[in-house]
DNA sequence: GGTTAACTTGGCCAAGTGGACAGTGCGGTT
DNA sequence: AACCGCACTGTCCACTTGGCCAAGTTAACC
């Protein structure tokens, strides 16, 4: 709004209006993690990404498509982390320790995780909202059974199990883990991912 | 509130007030599951318990009074269902499977689930609601820690992992599964159920 | 220079929203 | 019968909220 513009004439006006639509969809989403759907203000999120109240009209078609939008970008910008360490991973095992680490390396914390929550609950309500969100689950379910055939093969672990239904519990069971985590912050997962490795791998 | 009243000449004028409460606190925990925790209104809460609007502001302290009681009282009864479960099951494969039938039983749409999830956020947000809760579920993970002891020693499942990393890890399974199945609702478990199985069996 | 279109800004409004409160009715007590 | 107190009941009020809009600003285009 003041030193950026005007430098090599390229596009002010036009740009500017994108950051602006950026800093409200970025605010929206934080404050969604912050307060909950229900609470979050069109006011509030303007102060927030720090433009007058109007703008928010002006750039979106209300707040319910401010919100959606917001959710969904930033529930799927959340979920390709763990999404690329599945893909990136050699092994089921190495998944598990990856998002385990990153649940006791200060996950509980992050915004990210609260907004997924919201974004999961408001999904019941709001079909356009579920559509996107079951789809990447879907992916990373497909990813994750991907890795667990291979897994299978190579001998890592036990395979007398579907990898579909192993791929499906691995998922459940790590999204289990962040939610009792985050009910009970003081819940210790260094048995629990013990007893995991160690059920996987078939004893 | 028309014919109860002035029959037996009993509790009129008392437990009358107790039924309102009951009634408005009934109310405002389907409205929480249903709407969401920050779009519920007290004027919505007294219409659901066909009272005066009034009437909620003289039984309770305030909106954030309410919410909580109706909240906690509403999580803790819907967690004492699988805790029962717990608790009368003989192995760790029939709460899996007594739990498991209650999801593809139409557990998805039984407001308890979505309750359950926003008291669970909001629990994040305020201590009051997370004590209760997160000692609610510190005594189920117990339960299920004792269980899978007696199971572990009977040989029903491998015996080669701590007891409450187990038991941590089966009530993040059935809470994952749970979150999983609501935001897909087509999931199929059924592949799931036998992978858990056949681990815990030890292969 | 003038025009246009995208963007910005702040004021405004109707529709709630939570809460307060002055009454009202009625059973129980004396 | 007179009284008391509890359980309401409906109204009122200060305030917030989402959305609209009429100006203002800026940069690109003719």
């Amino acid at each position: 709004m003041d030193s950026a513009v005007g430098q090599g004439g390229r596009p002010s006006s036009a740009a500017q209006g994108a950051a602006t639509r950026a800093a409200i969809l970025e605010a929206a989403a934080a404050l969604i993690a912050d307060l909950g759907w229900g609470q979050v203000t069109t006011r509030a999120i303007a102060a927030r990404a720090g433009v007058p109240h109007g703008a928010v009209n002006y750039h979106f078609q209300g707040k319910d498509d401010l919100l959606r939008q917001a959710a969904i970008a930033g529930t799927l910008n959340a979920l390709a982390g763990p999404l690329s360490i599945a893909r990136a991973a050699g092994s089921v095992q190495e998944v598990l320790d990856g998002i385990l680490a990153w649940f006791t390396c200060g996950a509980l914390n992050d915004p990210s995780v609260a907004l997924l929550l919201e974004t999961a609950r408001q999904s019941t309500r709001d079909p356009l909202v579920r559509e996107p969100l079951a789809t990447k689950l879907r992916e990373f379910r497909a990813t994750l059974t991907e890795l667990v055939r291979r897994s299978q093969e190579r001998g890592d672990i036990a395979a007398d199990s579907s990898p579909a239904g192993t791929a499906t519990m691995v998922a459940a069971l790590l999204d289990g883990l962040m939610l009792h985590v985050l009910l009970d912050p003081e819940l210790d997962l260094s048995e629990t991912a013990d007893t995991i490795r160690s059920l996987l791998r078939g004893r």
